[in-house]
DNA sequence: AAAATATAATTGCATTATACAACTATTTTT
DNA sequence: AAAAATAGTTGTATAATGCAATTATATTTT
């Protein structure tokens, strides 16, 4: 019966990921790209994140994410920390900049998200909202 | 109010796209990558659709469908039909061995999504599908 | 304490997906 | 008939990615 919802589900996820990366891809709102996006928001709200935990937490590699670093770095939008305890390890700390960037890209998707969903409903906001959420969850 | 709801549906939804491409690119689930399943999706279901036709449906560029159709092809996944009435165009036509690895793709993605929202009420999930078809029509 | 092993991170190399620009072969418009 | 538009391909470049090898440092074992 819901076996339909699951099917709808499982297709509908990948329509979204395919448009979604589109309109990130192509135009890289607010300087940001996919990627960089997360990876400053994770560092500005986690302390002491380095490259491995950043790797773990988004499913990728440790050099994709070391990359990711090393060009948040370049860019000034992170400063990077040596772990006073262990000589292997750093960790990241956002900088003004990059919370500049960041706030730019959060608002320049923002405003997308809400032009796009501007004829739902409030309940349906909320929903999708919490939705999202759950299967983000874990 | 639903000003929350929309920054969390921003935020959730750049989560959303890293941990499904995550899953689909290490894995390709079922052989066929992100893209072809679309690809092959949008062929198996829809009549004389060309090149140009695939790469607007998902917002790429026509080199990016040309390549991407020339590798179903040649993996024998589509058959290319010349257009009769326009010498320049041609259109796609599934193969049985391009049904049969669509079938296989789908069946484990939907295991995947199956798994995952197994704990989910049917009201959840019915809202979730409806949601999300509601988020990526027009 | 020395040797072996494990770990955090980087770098080399290959692949995939992508866009843009130049081009070819047609078709349509003027 | 010439010019412009269109469908598609191919060359070139870039970004994101994974895997394998490597480096430097920590931890564990003997």
């Amino acid at each position: 019966m819901d076996e339909k919802a699951l099917e709808i589900i499982e297709l509908e996820l990948a329509v979204l990921v395919r448009h979604i990366t589109s309109i990130t891809t192509e135009k890289s709102i607010g300087k940001l790209e996919r990627s960089a996006y997360l990876f400053l928001h994770h560092i500005a709200t986690h302390d002491a994140v380095g490259v491995k935990a950043l790797a773990e937490e988004f499913g990728l590699d440790v050099s994709t994410a070391s990359r990711q670093m090393a060009a948040l770095e370049k860019k000034g939008y992170v400063l990077r920390m040596s772990d006073p305890l262990d000589g292997r390890a750093s960790s990241f700390e956002i900088t003004d900049l990059g919370k500049q960037e960041l706030a730019d890209t959060k608002e320049a998707r923002l405003e997308r998200v809400t032009k796009k969903l501007r004829n739902w409903s409030s309940e349906e906001r909320q929903q999708f909202a919490q939705l999202l959420q759950k299967f983000n969850s874990k």
